[in-house]
DNA sequence: CCATGCGCTGGAAGCGCTCTCAGTGCCGTG
DNA sequence: CACGGCACTGAGAGCGCTTCCAGCGCATGG
């Protein structure tokens, strides 16, 4: 029925309230400068109309669309592992809806989607972008400022070209990182290994880093290169095992990779947090909760990343103007500036 | 620059390349009766000057959207604990694409939410509708028809009007589910306890429905309502043993629920499968194959789920024909029906 | 060689809306 | 009592695109 019984348009609720298509208009945008009786009037017409203004007519006009695209690079199935994008989804939903906006969803697979994503974009069918980019590699960044939308990322995004102007909202992910090992130093554990997490991302490398700050002249082979999965996390607890048996403790890059190491301390008699302690990242509730013992882990905001995000590109979005696109920049231009977000520490059972 | 240097239109490139734009547009609409060396010039000044067609424009005479609305009710935060939704979509996506057509995000939280998500379906915003309707009492089915927007339901709606004829595609819950129970039988239990899902979703029922199916005359004490959550299957599990030490046996409506069970008994000192055997639902990967020990289960195909309702309303959206939509009825009418996809056991060590 | 018809192209209308601008009626003021 | 000014309303011009329709040129048949 989409069109079985024609939608009404401005015309007919007009014709119906005696008034103009204009004073009609006036009111639908908030009925400024229309005398009191006749917005009540228009008001009832459209009522019993059923009218909804023409999206597709309006942006024609005005430029805007009321739509933000949400641009998700998901190389591997891994990113649908987690409940991470699931949660920033939600916080930029919020955030959406508050404004009054669309979230339009790109999935993007393979290099060739890539172009897809850059034509959408340049196509002007969003007033700006939100992009997850997870990789130092990701074309996404680029593409993005290219097209001249307004974006903002989530994670600090890698090396590309013209990211190092980039907005973005990110965990404090090596402040994080310090505020586990410390911890683990404080329970008096001098032999602290980490597995990282796939070093391809910033979150992995910044983690990394934060795990250096504080373990100075680390052993090396303390450190192993993990994927943020459970089953890397497996793989490198094992290698760990191998080489330093005599560790007693492990940073893991994220609560997914704890569990996995969980697993293999437990198969392998150390116990936890006696033999070995464990820190996470990120504080995945069903993940955290739910291994054994508990984990102690690193609690980052994902649904308040995602708010934020929509937060500041709304923000960016203002500063242009509806419609007065002056500013010649890339992307957000000299508004907003990107936001770090605090981490806290959660003690639980394993360390 | 959304606007800076104002996006060429057709009129631009119908100068540039000496035709008039009912040609450009023939062109870039796939060619259709243009000469050879036309189509060339056109196509060549669409190049130079990266024209991108301006959907609003586009939507206003064609009346189609390119655009699919995906509507998921996330009444609880739980929605977004397990990976369901992330490939449902990743599968709905693919198809999307595949289509050339976008996929609209709306994530509804409470009540006041419905009214929205009702007036922009209603809005003719997008083409159709994807709707997960997860409860009974869930108004979405309604309003979603009564939006007059075509619609494919993932998973089987409740009882809300109008919802008889709804198409939708769902998982074979009770088929599985006897699979599951038969397999616990056929492995010498005989008292097999049965876990539910929230009961207020029409999946928890079907999978119950489906365990009744083969204990025919169970002992109601084994039955105990869950939620799909771990912490719901801790409790029932609790609840179970105490009510029935002597059951060998569970089946439990979900993998998270099943760990959250295997928790609880690992605890109690019964062993599985030796001591109790367990069988979950779903195969969620990151869940079924860490638990310990890991889940033998009942594998649905999440994502092809996602890709099958993107096909069907695709298919009722060409019956409809690109804007003479004739069909006064609600939804998709007479045309794809409802497909329910067939599960398979997944053995694994616990049961 | 001319009539007929077909295939291709361009002109123009109009999708539903916003917004400028001119016009209307009314008030206050001189 | 007449006039300037103000507040509001309506007419109309597009936004960029598709599509109907008329018109043109060409190949073919008579």
């Amino acid at each position: 029925m989409t069109e079985t019984a024609p939608r009404p348009t401005l015309e007919a609720v007009a014709a119906r309230a005696g008034v103009s298509r204009a004073t009609v208009s006036r009111v639908v945008n908030g009925g400024q400068g229309v005398r009191e009786p006749l917005v009540e009037r228009v008001r009832r017409a459209v009522e019993e109309l059923g009218y909804v203004p023409n999206q597709a007519a309006r942006s024609l006009v005005t430029k805007r669309h009321d739509a933000v695209a949400v641009v998700i690079a998901e190389p591997e199935t891994r990113v649908f592992a987690d409940p991470f994008f699931a949660l920033q989804l939600r916080g930029i939903s919020k955030e959406l809806t508050a404004h009054d906006s669309q979230l339009v969803l790109l999935l993007t697979g393979g290099r060739a989607d890539h172009a897809r994503v850059g034509r959408y974009l340049a196509g002007g069918h969003v007033d700006g972008a939100l992009v997850f980019s997870l990789h130092f590699d990701d074309p996404l960044p680029e593409l993005a400022q290219r097209a001249g939308v307004p974006t903002v990322f989530g994670g600090r995004p890698g090396w590309g070209e013209g990211t190092r102007s980039a907005v973005y909202v990110d965990s404090d992910n090596r402040g994080g990182a310090r505020d586990a090992v410390r911890h683990l130093v404080g329970l008096g554990r001098g032999r602290v290994a980490h597995i990282t997490g796939a070093l391809g991302q910033t979150s992995a490398v910044d983690r990394l880093d934060g795990f250096r700050d504080v373990m100075v002249d680390v052993d090396p082979r303390l450190i192993v290169e993990g994927d943020f999965t459970p089953a890397g996390g497996e793989r490198a607890m094992r290698l760990l095992l191998e080489r330093c048996p005599d560790l007693d403790a492990v940073f893991a890059a994220n609560d997914l990779t704890a569990s996995g190491a969980l697993r293999v301390l437990r198969a392998q008699g150390r116990r936890v947090p006696e033999d070995v302690a464990v820190v996470g990242f990120d504080d995945m509730l069903p993940v955290a909760e739910q291994t054994d013992p508990p984990l102690t882990t690193i609690r980052q905001d994902i649904e308040e990343m995602g708010r934020l995000m929509a937060s500041l590109l709304f923000r960016a979005l203002e500063r242009r103007g509806g419609g007065s696109y002056r500013d010649a920049g890339s992307g957000v231009g000299g508004g907003p500036s990107s936001v770090v977000l605090p981490t806290t520490l959660v003690r639980r059972a394993s360390a």
